[in-house]
DNA sequence: CTTGGTGTGTTCC
DNA sequence: TGGAACACA
């Protein structure tokens, strides 16, 4: 029953709420005895103990911090408990956190729009709340306020003298208060209700911010931590920003907060006032211009996004030092690992949440140890994402595949056979993107997946039965669940017991629905042979959500633009502006020195470091790099940073800026410090070297480049390794009659499809004959062949591209992989289905289905029916034969530039060839459709 | 092969 | 666009 927002203010209602010392919170709920003793969680302890990554309460008062090692941990609190992530297929598993936060998730989502900002903290809207209880029931007018709710910080109220508590009453309740005031009492209200019910249904902990903005919210959550609750009225906006170190703000705490201090001299918040608008536009770009003035005056007009469920799914490992990977073999096994889990936790997002994912990606590292100066990052790779773990297993490896060839063939290391030559991988991800609600319709999806089982049909049934049973974690509602776990499983046992993380968005329109995906929806969807598209596994959620506000409200939703515009907006209303009073230059002689002494401090550690580890590092500076070691000891037998000069640095950096991997050792190897912990506010004291890393760091990382030796074509180039390892190339002196292109050919170790037809047929190559550019759009494609191809007319059978083909062929008009490509899956068009056998859409009927029976991978964009879509399997023949048997040819559009080389003879002078025309376009990896041996 | 490990989200080109 | 870079939990 939201109250309209008055006119007369604009002010919203925003909170923060962050999890205390969240994955320990965790381990303690689910071993009580730890409770109250200092914990953190660790992963991996056989090395130095394993690494910390969330350090509890108890263990900070000791100094325990996270990223220690568990050895550290162990010295700085001894009595410290250790818990271990859990490890599944050889990796850490951190589903138990994930359903933990989404079991927090459901419970704060409940009093307004949420936005599930990571995996333990939200951002709320409770202005509509907070109105209707300012309507209602004021604060002034309640004769009892939740005791939590006066146990907030107020900032600005003086807190050091007499009875904080009392204070917040009298401001709670203060009748003559600013109507902007009363709100954010009234969001205190609601968000201590919200964290004690937290409390009560999760047993843990947390701590929130209520202010008028994402911004403010968020740095009141940090201020006073563990289970407490900080509000900012509108009038202490001024003075909380003033002294507050850049670095404390969001977005700052990396390369930009240091720029703003080493280039600008910015220490402070206020200090950034100084600073008109353009000049920070000049500086940082319009965009990052716009925004440090605003956030320098606590205007940020950042809408809460609705939004509960997460945008993407991600599985990595990293393969450090010794462990790096060298065989393809090695490097397919882990693949396949993070390829289980990640289909695991797609197969649920799909039962919980009916939402499928449309794009692939696989990231690396890797190292060359044949140095070769072109120290390039291993590239990423996606393509359209197919349903099953042996599909995602299939393709990533081929991401990989592709990847590591343009990884390698740029710098002539050589692989031997599966075997590496000189190259390490030392981390591996997958990760689904582009996850798009399934439309409603009348099929569901369940009753393919699960098969027979009736029971996971719909959406009711799915959380009558699951839910309570399935969720030791949570059951959903209000009943609180007891810390009554049974102790640590078996690992294998947990990981087959263990819940999704997903959760289900109920949306109102829907949920009587059941979905209109069926079998072969979405090439996306077809499940393959693989173990997880049974019904049982890893169904269980354990929670749904209700996406109450947002989802839907397409107005607020999105654009950036309006964002921004928004932010001018605001920054000439009210919003929480200390814009008139810029340049405070009074206390800033007296914060200069404050954070000078800081730096100074920051200068000793570092000098502690180096005189800490110089015997040890010279030890294993001695196993290193000859260069490292001198340096070492250069700098060892100086002393002093100010006698470190050019002169001692390694002969590279006398002729120019040394290289970023020479500063990287430099760094690491030679003093053991960690670039960003030295203070920029003391920048101009660092020595030379210093700075100059430091300079280096701050600048953007660059893409680096190719080496330019290479005189071949760069669109030629494009496809070097593209669909297989290059054997030859040959570039035609002539240009294409047609086009005046230049052209080549790549002959690859493998079978391509490309403009082969054509020349073919001709015998000799492109003498009269035109190349075409692949388009991703019918019209497009139908706008550009216009002069040579007539509508209605069948050609020959072809693919839509380019791609690497086992013996058999695969016919794709505007498959998923064009979606993928021209972005409509992004662009949030919803998929219609096409089934097998059914005659109901369009498409069935224009194909006649029963004339094809193989449609698997099939996805069609409601928006333009005109260019559904299909594949179909078989030799060139068949598939030629099976087109022309279709009722409707018309959309059925094949230009020549279709066609395999599949069918060459081995001296054939275009087998295994690709022709590339300059006017091409990089092609994207896809997935290999081909079947058969 | 190294700002530790495993995930996420946004911005820019 | 996809992909790199960045920022954060
Ligand atoms: N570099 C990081 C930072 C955080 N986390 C995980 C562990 C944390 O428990 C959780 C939440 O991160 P926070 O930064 O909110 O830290 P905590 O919740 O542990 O502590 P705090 O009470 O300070 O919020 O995310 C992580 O895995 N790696
Ligand atoms: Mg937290």
């Amino acid at each position: 029953m939201p109250v309209a927002r008055p006119e007369s203010s604009g002010a919203r209602v925003i909170a923060h709420v962050d999890m205390d010392c969240f994955y320990v919170q965790v381990e303690q709920r689910k071993q009580p005895h730890l409770r109250g003793q200092p914990t953190a969680v660790v992963q991996y302890n056989s090395w130095k103990g394993g690494g910390l990554i969330a350090v509890g309460y108890e263990a900070r008062k000791d100094g325990v911090k996270r990223s220690m090692r568990g050895d550290e941990a162990k010295k700085a609190c001894p009595q410290i408990q250790l818990v271990q992530v859990p490890v599944a297929r050889g990796k850490a598993d951190l589903t138990t956190y994930r359903n933990a936060g989404s079991e927090v998730v459901s419970i704060l989502s409940r009093k307004g729009r949420c936005e599930r900002a990571s995996i333990d903290e939200v951002y709320l809207d409770l202005t509509d709340a907070a109105e209707a209880m300012l309507a209602e029931s004021p604060p002034e007018s309640l004769e009892r306020i939740d005791e939590e709710a006066l146990k907030s910080h107020v900032l600005g109220l003086n807190e050091d003298g007499g009875n904080l508590k009392a204070n917040a009453r009298e401001w709670f309740q203060r009748s003559e208060a600013d109507h902007r005031d009363k709100l954010l009492a009234c969001g205190a209200i609601i968000v201590a209700e919200l964290r004690m019910q937290v409390l009560k249904e999760t047993e843990f902990t947390c701590s929130a911010g209520i202010a008028h903005n994402k911004m403010l919210a968020k740095l009141a959550s940090g201020m006073n931590k563990p289970a407490q609750q900080t509000v900012v009225p509108f009038a202490s906006v001024e003075g909380l920003l003033e002294p507050l170190p850049i670095k404390k703000m969001k977005q700052l705490g990396g390369k930009l907060g240091s720029s703003l201090q080493i280039d600008l001299g910015v220490n402070t918040v206020g200090e950034l006032l100084q600073f008109s608008e353009e000049k920070l536009q000049e500086r940082y770009g319009v965009n990052t211009g716009t925004w440090l003035w605003n956030i320098a005056r606590g205007i940020s007009g950042e809408e809460v996004q609705g939004r509960l469920l997460p945008k993407s799914h991600g599985s990595g490992k990293t393969f450090p030092g010794p462990q790096a990977l060298k065989t393809i073999a090695s490097v397919e096994h882990w693949l396949n690992e993070l390829c289980e889990e990640l289909s695991e936790r797609l197969q649920s997002d799909l039962d919980l949440n009916k939402r499928i994912a449309h794009t692939l990606t696989l990231h690396a590292t890797a190292f060359k140890s044949s140095d070769s100066e072109s120290h390039r990052n291993f590239p990423s790779k996606s393509c359209p994402l197919r349903y099953g773990p042996t599909k995602i297993k299939e393709d990533a490896l081929n991401l990989f595949q592709a990847a590591l060839r343009e990884y390698i063939g740029s710098s002539g290391v050589s692989t031997h056979g599966s075997r590496s030559r000189g190259w390490g991988i030392t981390s591996l991800s997958v990760s689904a993107s582009k996850i798009v609600a399934v439309p409603t319709g009348t099929h569901s999806i369940m009753r393919y997946f699960h098969g027979q089982d009736r029971s996971c049909c719909s959406s009711e049934q799915v959380k009558d039965r699951l839910i309570p049973e399935a969720a030791p974690l949570s059951p959903s509602g209000t009943k609180s669940y007891s810390g009554s776990h049974p102790t640590e499983l078996p690992i294998e046992y947990r990981e087959e017991t263990r819940i999704s993380g997903a959760m289900r968005i109920v949306d109102e329109k829907e949920t009587n629905e059941e979905l209109c995906i069926r079998e072969d929806v979405c090439d996306a969807l077809q499940p393959d042979d693989g173990q997880d598209s049974s019904c049982s596994s890893q169904g269980a959620p354990h929670e749904f959500i209700k996406e109450t506000s947002a989802v839907s409200s397409s107005g607020t939703r999105c654009c950036m633009e309006l964002n921004q515009n928004e932010l001018h907006m605001e920054s000439q209303a009210e919003e929480t502006g200390t814009k008139c009073s810029r340049h405070g230059t009074r206390p800033r002689e007296q914060k200069r020195k404050m954070v000078k002494d800081k730096g100074s401090s920051s200068i000793l550690r570092f000098f502690q470091n180096c005189n800490n580890s110089s015997s040890p590092k010279q030890e294993h500076a001695r196993n290193t790099d000859e260069t490292q070691a001198s340096s070492s000891s250069s700098f060892q037998s100086t002393g002093t940073f100010s006698e470190l000069n050019e002169a001692d640095v390694p002969k590279e950096n006398s002729l120019g800026m040394p290289t970023l991997g020479q500063q990287d050792e430099l760094r690491r190897d030679a003093w053991d410090y960690k670039i960003d912990e030295i203070d920029p506010t003391v920048f101009n004291e660092l020595p030379p070297q210093i700075q100059q890393e430091l300079r280096a760091w701050l600048r953007p990382q660059k893409r680096a480049n190719i080496p330019k030796r290479d005189t071949s074509q760069p669109w030629l180039k494009m496809f070097f390794n593209k669909y297989g390892v290059v054997k030859e190339v040959f570039i035609p002196e002539k240009r294409s009659k047609a086009t005046g292109n230049r052209f080549g050919f790549i002959r690859y170790d493998c079978p391509v499809s490309a403009d082969l037809a054509v020349l073919r047929t001709n015998g000799v190559w492109l003498d009269d004959k035109k190349l075409f550019v692949k388009l991703a759009s019918f019209e497009a494609k139908k706008n550009r062949l216009s002069n040579s191809i007539r509508e209605g007319e069948i050609y020959k059978a072809g693919m839509g591209h380019t791609k690497k083909h086992d013996s058999r062929v695969n016919v794709a008009f505007q498959n998923h992989s064009s979606l993928h490509n021209n972005g409509n899956a992004a662009q949030g068009l919803s998929f219609a289905q096409v089934l097998r056998g059914a005659g109901e859409t369009s498409l069935q009927n224009k194909f006649q289905s029963k004339q094809i029976q193989a449609t698997e991978d099939i996805a069609v964009v409601e928006k333009s029916p005109d260019i559904d879509c299909s594949i179909v399997e078989g030799t060139m023949e068949e598939v030629t034969d099976s087109m022309k048997k279709m009722a409707d040819p018309l959309e059925v559009l094949v230009d020549n530039d279709d066609c395999t080389t599949v069918d060459l003879a081995s001296d054939d002078p275009l087998f295994n060839c690709h022709l590339v025309d300059e006017a091409y376009e990089a092609p994207s990896v896809q997935p290999n459709l081909s079947i058969g041996p």
